[in-house]
DNA sequence: CAAATAGGGTCAAATTCTGGCACCTTTAAT
DNA sequence: ATTAAAGGTGCCAGAATTTGACCCTATTTG
């Protein structure tokens, strides 16, 4: 058995049974004694908090608070996450959000600190409403995965954003546009941009935007964009 | 040099020089080609993307959008932006939503295995549907941070729940139920549960909880709850 | 005190990791 | 078309690490 997996296997047992002793572990992953304390202290390093009492009726207890996991995320998908739970948030009082958040403030903090600003910058061009009644919501489109990576790229950077667009008719079209904002009509979202040729803001639902891609070098300037009313910025969780 | 080490090390050059080879890599951090191409592949099982140009001036490149970040979450924490996540899939066609799942993905597979058949079975529990617009819902109370954690345990061994409740009147009461099912009419949550006392099913809306605790060693049958149309389950992303 | 428990040191055996090599595919330059 | 530079895979012997056995100590309970 491997390394990993003998060690998982012991937090495992620890969690379930709540206090074990060296010995029962080690016959339960079928190891010996030794290997067990060495697996024990590695654990520790690891950062599991794991009591351990010597002497009659002793034995060892995993700390309950301690019931952790480590994962490798890319910054796209804390992104998404993080987008997921704020307008969520915006959307409405829902249950264990305070839990999500704490879980991605611990995800957040663990980025580098140049990511984080990015990720905050990109969240302020969030804002949230109402959805008009009259609209129809019967045949949503599928949103183009590609476009998180290309939003934020032109958001970021306040690049031009090229894309093609397929509107209520059904009609497409290619767009070259200034992202200005992103704005969330749940369940539609809608990109909010000044069209350079038009001379004005217009609305793009962001699932009849397909092949989205950034323009290099073409930079522009942000506007100030004027909601209706009712729509208000996605506020930052307080961290 | 240790593996995990030597791992990281790549991780970092890749990051710093942007692109470069296995030779180069290999040399930078004193190991052979072949090694190289061995910790190459372990990154990506841990869902580092990593570009591969075969042919002369080919390479590597760490994909941007993929820095990764490693944290540390509370299984709770998990619990609670799985069921983010899951309820506003269930809500409608919200963008981003498989970057997110891929992310919380990784953070699953990073749980011990015994946890995520846990997760899954509660999952299972949560069923969604569309708010009935006659429902008042101006003033939404906050929910209790100790319903995740009584709830879990509740559903998950299948224990009688107790708890306080404020109905709409305002009037308090003691109530003591199995609990059924967890049902999400966006953006109110309700428990169904069976209340033994009165012998019939019973919506309890999850801001109105307070105080709950599961009841250890009275554990209950599960019953077939029959909703009204338009309640489907949470489906469960495919993965 | 005796028994049960955690924790550690040492060393040979078992297991895993590493490097070298042969070979394949793709790409670009000549 | 040929050649060189790049990534990728399979295999094997030797290097390195992990494991288990045996030794010990310290602490707690009956």
């Amino acid at each position: 058995m491997n390394v990993r997996l003998r060690q998982d296997a012991i937090v495992r047992s620890l969690r379930r049974s709540g206090t074990s002793t060296i010995a029962q572990l080690a016959a339960e992953v079928g190891a010996s004694r030794r290997t067990m304390l060495r697996d024990i202290s590695a654990l520790r390093d690891q950062g599991f908090v794991i009591h351990a009492e010597p002497g009659r009726g002793g034995g060892l207890q995993l700390d309950p608070q301690s019931v952790q996991t480590t994962a490798r995320l890319a910054v796209t998908e804390v992104f998404a996450l993080l987008i997921s739970v704020a307008s969520m948030r915006a959307a409405g009082n829902l249950p264990f959000l305070d839990l999500a958040d704490s879980g991605l403030a611990k995800i957040e903090k663990a980025l580098p600190s140049d990511k984080i600003r990015d990720l905050r910058r990109f969240l302020n061009c969030l804002y949230v409403g109402q959805l008009a009644p009259q609209v129809d919501i019967s045949n949503l489109g599928t949103m183009d995965p590609a476009l998180l990576p290309a939003f934020e790229t032109a958001f970021l950077r306040c690049l031009h954003l090229r894309f093609q667009y397929r509107d209520a008719k059904g009609t497409q079209s290619s767009r070259y546009v200034e992202p200005q904002a992103m704005l969330i009509l749940p369940p539609l979202w809608y990109l909010v941009a000044w069209d350079p040729a038009r001379e004005d803001f217009r609305h793009f639902r962001m699932d009849r935007i397909s092949e989205p891609d950034y323009v290099e070098g073409a930079t522009f300037r942000r506007r100030n964009v004027v909601f209706q009313d009712g729509v208000r910025p996605i506020k930052q969780s307080p961290r």
